[in-house]
DNA sequence: AGTACATAACTGACTGGTCAGTTATTTGAA
DNA sequence: TTCAAATAACTGACCAGTCAGTTATGTACT
């Protein structure tokens, strides 16, 4: 109808094959921003530039979308972290630390720490929805911090501990400082410092709290 | 169960006190049975033992049952824990040790362990609720655990940390347990281990990860 | 080149069901 | 007899998913 000038809007696009991922970066915004529930699938066509109906010549239902979604942002992390990992011989606390300093980089993406926050938030009514980050990323990625800690046991790079247990002290304090900040707002007076936090959590983690001088040795109970 | 004799059960009761609470103990049942959202108003009354009318008799919204039910449970366990540490001079490793394991205790009951998770999935639709936990629970424990590892460092039990930060450490791991174990169903081969996760986990806060023989202290960047 | 048919891409009104909150009415304790 | 306590039927709004119809694009024939 109205071409006004040079450039003209296709209307309809043939073998549309960006589609799906237009209705998947609509989606994660308002995934976002209202969260799963409370995002209406108009919305999500809307704001991709289509009509409700079209988005289910995509998605078979609203729950393949967040589906999509986190498979899409997911997989590609998994298999970059490993790569980091795999194979590594040598001081495990040097990958530990590239490990954590490349996780904290991530975070730092709203778009992405959007992901594990949809998927601890919609589990409860969307249990596949943790069986396959599960699937897709942890029963990878754990088994090879998990193998990344024996070695460092076994080459006298580390003390004896649980490798599997040892995993949450390596991650734990980086992810309970994203909640804080993301859930609660509570944040060091100097803004989100993820990285003043990651620095004082390796010190802690390989050389410990108690103080040299005069400390004994701790045992538990 | 039901009395077919003498006792007769009163249906009406008058000046019922005892409905809010009845009210909030079967909300809670099933916020935990299947979250915020999938629970209807009127199942919440049928379990106790109500018409929904009734319940509105006693909360002016759903909302508002949420609400009641975080701060009923919530505010007991702060001042508990608080009494613990509050005042304390000593050997802060002894009573962090002894909050953790209380509060590994009160993790295992799963209706306790219930609030943080309607916390973290309900904040998005109802930020008041996170504002609330906030103010009554962090705002008043985290300046106890932050003053007393400064106490810590001052009397040279502890190293030079950032106090606050350090609280991560501290409690980052436990958190990352119970978060695993409920998301994902993520446990060490012989169960949830909560007292193994605890012992190993000190053993790294205090004494760090790093073998003591050959290897340099740890140093950052 | 123009015309006709084919089909892929897309639309938006509609359906069926759900559910928070309201209200007219009933119950029973005092 | 009175009235707070409780009920059950009702209302209004919402929204995922459907589908009959529309529009743009491709193709084949003349």
């Amino acid at each position: 109808m109205e071409q006004r000038r040079a450039i003209r809007i296709p209307k309809f696009r043939r073998r549309a094959e960006a589609r799906p991922d237009e209705v998947l970066d609509a989606a994660l915004d308002l995934f976002i921003e209202k969260g799963f529930a409370a995002t209406r699938v108009e919305d999500i066509a809307r704001r991709a530039g289509l009509s409700k109906g079209a988005v289910y010549l995509y998605f078979p239902s609203k729950e393949a979308i967040l589906e999509g979604l986190v498979r899409r942002a997911i997989v590609p992390i998994a298999t970059q972290a490993l790569s980091s990992a795999e194979n590594y011989e040598g001081d495990p606390r040097l990958v530990i630390t590239m490990v954590l300093k490349m996780l904290a980089a991530k975070l730092n993406d709203p778009r992405l720490l959007a992901i594990p926050k949809l998927i601890v938030r919609e589990v409860p009514g969307f249990p596949e929805l943790a069986a396959m980050y599960r699937r897709e990323v942890l029963d990878k990625v754990m088994p090879v911090i998990e193998k990344l800690i024996r070695n460092g046991i076994d080459q006298g790079y580390l003390r004896p501990v649980d490798p599997h247990l040892t995993i949450r002290s390596i991650v734990g304090p980086v992810m309970l400082h994203v909640a804080m900040a993301e859930i609660f707002g509570i944040t060091p007076p100097d803004g989100f410092a993820i990285d003043r936090l990651i620095d004082n959590h390796l010190t802690i983690l390989f050389d410990g709290l108690s103080a040299p001088d005069g400390a004994k040795r701790w045992t538990s109970s």
